[in-house]
DNA sequence: AGCATGACGTTACTTGCGGTAACAGCAGTC
DNA sequence: GACTGCTGTTACCGCAAGTAACGTCATGCT
């Protein structure tokens, strides 16, 4: 009795096993959302629950090994947007639409990765606050800073103001993302456009509308 | 044995029993964060858990309601930022600052404001993923989108783009400063102004550096 | 061979939380 | 005085996370 068709055989079966509950529970958590239950996982993985627990510790390290998967994928695409051969404008514009386009195709993915529901029953309250969101936000942000301030000249304090930028703009094309894929309100061609725009400057530029509400 | 001392006597107890609890509520969460029972909120209200739920239905509409007073108060802050009489970059400056000052004042408000950890024991999969974001963010997405559409002259479509900077704006907001918050990189005043810059169009005008990376 | 180690797997349990009966006191009110 | 409606209670259900204790088979060491 020798299992059915395994993928290589070039890994220890430990590995070889922690990809294939890894994938359960990718399907799962695909179908059922982040409320997906240990137990849906470990049924889906055709075993049961303490093993999950033997190789991921517990939920916290289940979800994380997921999420650190599909992270390095959505990093991994977006690098290559970044780093193609074109003036800024386009980059920026092409780094836009490759992260809608993915959240667009993989929703319940981009769901989960975004809003983990993590619960660890011992969280010392107070000082560490922003810790518990997304991690992916957060390692975007990096990222993106780290490019910003290899690739523009932005003289004195530039580290400083690149990591800012990073996390700035990667929150504005989280939270645009977000809304656009709850609304659809235009394609998301506009979309890249008018976000482009908006880093572009057109909002300094602008004019007042006449009859401001202010005076 | 009166009640020690009632804010106002000018409405039913009924709703003086609600602000009680919500204010109790409040104390929990403060202090437990998002993962405060409803055991530990009704023990601080004095009362047992079924009285929780015949005010406010079931968790999620406990937490709805101090969501919203706390939503409430921190967007009135911000609609004064934004109506201050002063031009545009006075007024965006001031905007952020108001808020940043606000999540650095309440940060375990905040964090509840942002991660609710909601859970419905019956949600449909697939098609309203992004309805579970904060719904802190939307709120303030769409107000700066009607301000910004008011205010600013942007030519045909201008509605379509005006939604989307304010939401695209409100989300760098919101992650930078989330970032902000937990690692402190930098004075508040240097933050509100990179983000400023950023708006401003910095990053279209910033040079490339000597010897970029992709050549 | 004999035996220890350790990975893989199970059943059955504890704990804790959201949520819900079912019941008890105590207004007012017709 | 009984009816209604509010306050409050204890005691329970269902369910999910996490654990304990046990069984089983391969490997490798002496």
């Amino acid at each position: 009795m020798d299992i059915a068709h395994r993928t290589t055989d070039q890994q220890t079966p430990a590995e070889q096993r922690r990809r294939e509950l890894l994938e359960a529970a990718d399907r799962v958590v695909l179908r059922d959302g982040p409320k997906a239950s240990m137990n849906a996982i470990a049924a889906e993985a055709g075993i049961t629950k303490p093993i999950l627990y033997r190789h991921f510790g517990d939920k916290g390290g289940l979800y994380r090994a997921l999420a650190t998967r599909h992270t390095d994928a959505l990093l991994a695409s977006l690098r290559a947007s970044l780093d193609a051969p074109a003036d800024r404008r386009r980059r920026v514009e092409a780094t836009l639409d490759t992260y809608l386009a993915s959240i667009e195709a993989m929703p319940q993915v981009y769901r989960f990765l975004m809003h983990p529901a993590e619960e660890s029953h011992q969280t010392e309250q107070g000082f560490d606050v922003g810790r518990h969101s997304a991690p992916l936000l957060r390692r975007m942000g990096e990222e993106l800073g780290q490019v910003i301030a290899e690739r523009v000249d932005l003289g004195p304090a530039a580290e400083a103001q690149a990591r800012i930028w990073g996390h700035g703009i990667v929150g504005m094309m989280h939270a645009a993302g977000d809304w656009w894929l709850g609304e659809r309100p235009c394609s998301r061609a506009e979309l890249v456009k008018s976000l482009a725009d908006l880093l572009w400057g057109r909002l300094a530029e602008a004019d007042d509308r006449p009859g401001g509400p202010g005076f």
